[in-house]
DNA sequence: TACTTAACCTAGTAAAATAGTCAACTAATA
DNA sequence: TATTAGTTGACTATTTTACTAGGTTAAGTA
């Protein structure tokens, strides 16, 4: 088992998402910006994401990636599935063969910590993390650090929206 | 975080151990045999073991390795942090620096998974390995199966004792 | 129609970790 | 003294990670 970086990345950047897209999509050059994952990086996760309709994207000018889901439906096990992060803790991947075509002395032991783990990320969703004000304050800090970077192109998008 | 064939070998050694070490020392080659792990693998991982204080090794002929505590006194999470395998999920490692000195969006979320993973792990016992049925079942298995290559060493050494 | 935007796709790659191997050395026993 | 078995350190093939570089395609905008 294994949960590294790239499932990281994929919480946070649909955390971002869950927080930002309310009106229209999201850029990965915002995710990226905001949560200083590398922008190519963060369009593979993506192309995992969308394989596993979790997110849906836009082309163009104003596009971007929106949930397909309401946040409260999307569990954290979901997305760090569908990134390919493997939460089984055993060598096998329960086919109960780790040794010699049988099951080795602790393979019921990891099961059941795999079992574990993921019914724990299963219950947890979007929702409930973005209810947490600990993620507001951190994502208000994103905002704050990433204007600079973010608001003036999205400001002469919004003034042109205006006109 | 990760849990490797690392933590899954010493865990599985070291419950070997619990099993085969009640009389006599038990030598690396045995379990090596049993387990089918490396036996300059497994030597390293004694290293850490030992290091650790969970195991105490007996040289010369007749030694091996034994716990140094109760089976029931020796903890998974214990066994998989002696060999550095880190359970903790954050990629801070608990500092909350994860993004530029500051708390990741998802620090929390990481925390929580490791202090939840840790706590399973810290209330699992070899004892409680020891006591279930499937675990006995596996053990007499492999002794079965290792009967070619170890009793007959064994027996050697039986027979010089009652000598 | 030309231009820009941003998703989408493919291939490559440096660094790190894993899961070992190999070889030597030390201590205890028979 | 020979053998056993722990102890130690250095080295290595393989795999994975976290990227970078470079493109193509679709959709709006001037």
């Amino acid at each position: 088992m294994r949960l590294t970086s790239k499932g990281r990345y994929a919480v946070t950047a649909m955390l971002d998402l869950a927080f930002h897209s309310q009106l229209k999509p999201v850029t990965l050059i915002d995710i990226a910006a905001r949560q200083t994952i590398s922008l190519s990086y963060l369009e593979q996760l993506f192309a995992r994401l969308r394989r596993a309709n979790l997110v849906k994207g836009v082309r163009g000018p104003g596009g971007g990636y929106s949930l397909c889901s309401n946040a409260c439906d999307i569990s954290i096990a979901e997305i760090v599935a569908a990134v390919g992060e493997r939460i089984d803790a055993t060598k096998c991947g329960g086919e109960a063969n780790c040794q010699k075509h049988h099951a080795c002395l602790t393979h019921d032991l990891w099961m059941d910590l795999g079992d574990h783990i993921k019914s724990y990320l299963q219950q947890i969703t979007l929702a409930d993390l973005l209810a947490k004000g600990r993620v507001q304050e951190v994502a208000e800090r994103q905002n704050q650090e990433a204007r600079q970077v973010i608001e003036i192109r999205n400001h002469a998008d919004l003034m042109n929206d205006i006109k």
